[in-house]
DNA sequence: CTGTTAGCGCGTTCAC
DNA sequence: GTGAACGCGCTAACAG
């Protein structure tokens, strides 16, 4: 850690404004801001184009943000709203993804992790004004309608890849290979709740309309790998559950680990299928992967779109396929 | 995918501003500010208080980040200028709970995925004007230089874990067990490199201080599980590596994962040692662990410090500590 | 006590 | 190429 604050002693450093530079260079302020931004169709010389660029460069000017958005009634920031960091492997791509997107077009992709309890939207916007929020279905209904009344865009990725279609795939292939009681393994993580709650549903509706009994869902925390009791209560009942959904990949494997270590087996003690197909579960882990390129295109397109004021782009590609290993 | 756009046919919602509120209350645009933001020793009567804020509650009136930014001259904007999305489970954490001790002072962590390549701090001022910029040691010298002559202020948590020492603790432990060829196994993704060159040049380091040849650098992408030609490159040689140091966790556990794949394992054929400590490491990795709590709280001590104008607190601490499982 | 007037901050852009 | 007004919220000075 290095703290920098080079020679400022008390009084930090005066800002640089753009009025600085004009009368530096001895023209108007607005002949500066017409240079800075190169504006189309303004006749200046190229003598005083270059005077401006090196006077403003000379005297470390930089344009101030909140001035440039007041006055044009926009921002060019665009807010991810997230549940949380580190939420996973192809959110992560998806958001790299819509970053350089977004460069390019010269917004800037600001990434909050957002929670009600801390702050509502209303007061989140008095401390930044994005021109577009993309959400991954996380939002309240208050908080919903919250940034629709504000002149924020809203796009929700939540639906891309529909969550409970995920849970449907992994409950219909583990019926077609026979098993009648299947179990859920739910992430620790609160943050996730939202997520796998979603994949649930999809779960219990393949067990409901199979006529069979609900899955039995068990928390398997990813920070403390102890599975013991998650294990013993699916194993230990009269009915045992011989298949277990997992929330992800990363509870998958914390899983199948915890397994090992009691002298049992996916695969073979209890089937266990995740999703995400991370690198790791080329070990071995049964999964249903998600096409990572075409989904982070389909975000990007959507945002784009949005940002474009055009109607957002056909979403129903076929983003995911299932990918058999020895863990089920 | 939703795109949410209300009954906004054309033109686009109009701004709800603080005016509009003073006009439908009938009082002064003064008297509406003291009373959304409380302003003390500002002798309001409760019957002006609940009608300014009911009334800006129907109306819809958010406050407007630019023009409170401008008028102040401030922002609470914290900005975490990372290397990439998903930069591990450490960083993750520590962005959570500096998004929490913020919030709970009144700003907002906004994370973003800064690359030079892709835009220049001043231009990114331009979009967003943060009070205080967190970096990881990202910056280049120009970078930093913008950044320190901006009105921000900076911290870089570059350092408060050494990455050097992690690498040296890591070859430290298998030169004290006997091995005497190292390798080091990089990550593919391009935006790790920077942390992984600092954990290398620790490596290096032992190595030369035992008189030992420098260690045999492979890329083990984490993408791609094909692990076959670094494995390779180890072991065909007059002088087979026989001891391996993982950038982290997730690179130790490809490595080991690919190892099984050609019929060998890791902690008999090729010592592996990682770095984290994740959950999953549980499996059998052996690693250098990095105390997590400890880590945020020093981050966030030291972000909170500098925008106290206090000095930054002792970074000395001690966070890493050796787990010894099966893989090395 | 209760509330108002007025000017500011900084970059943009219309009219000349 | 310039002058000047503007956007929106904050706050010192002031008035009933």
């Amino acid at each position: 850690m290095t703290a920098v604050d080079g020679d400022r002693p008390a009084g930090r450093r005066r800002r640089v404004t753009s009025a600085d530079v004009a009368r530096a260079a001895g023209v108007s302020r607005a002949t500066v801001s017409y240079v800075l931004n190169d504006v189309p169709n303004r006749n200046i010389s190229q003598a005083t184009r270059e005077l401006v660029r090196s006077t403003a460069k000379r005297l470390g000017h930089m344009p101030y943000a909140p001035a440039r958005a007041l006055r044009s009634g926009r921002t060019n920031l665009v807010l991810a709203l997230v549940p949380g960091f580190g939420i996973g492997f192809l959110f992560d791509k998806a958001l790299d993804a819509l970053n350089t997107a977004l460069a390019a077009r010269g917004y800037a992709l600001l990434v909050h992790h957002h929670a009600e309890a801390l702050r509502s939207i209303t007061d989140l916007w008095g401390l930044v004004s994005p021109a577009l929020v993309v959400t991954t279905g996380g939002l309240s209904a208050d908080e919903r309608a919250a940034v629709e009344y504000s002149e924020a865009r809203l796009v929700d990725v939540d639906g891309i890849v529909s969550f409970p279609r995920i849970g449907r795939m992994q409950a219909e292939y583990l019926l077609s290979k026979g098993h009648r009681r299947l179990g859920f393994a739910m992430p620790g993580d609160p943050h996730l709740q939202v997520f796998a709650d979603s994949r649930l549903s999809g779960v219990r509706q393949v067990c409901a309309e199979a006529g069979l009994p609900e899955p039995v869902v068990e928390v398997v925390d990813f920070e403390r790998a102890d599975v013991r009791p998650a294990v013993a209560s699916w194993r230990d009942r009269p009915e045992p559950v011989t298949a277990v959904c997992a929330h992800n990949d990363d509870v998958a494997l914390v899983l199948m680990a915890g397994l090992e270590t009691m002298g049992l087996r996916a695969g073979v003690d209890l089937d266990v299928i995740g999703v995400d197909n991370v690198p790791i579960a080329a070990i071995g882990v049964t999964t249903v992967a998600i096409d990572i390129d075409a989904l982070a295109g389909v975000v990007v397109d959507s945002v784009l779109a949005e940002l474009d004021d055009r109607p957002a782009p056909d979403r129903d590609g076929e983003f995911l396929h299932l990918v058999v290993r020895r863990s089920a």
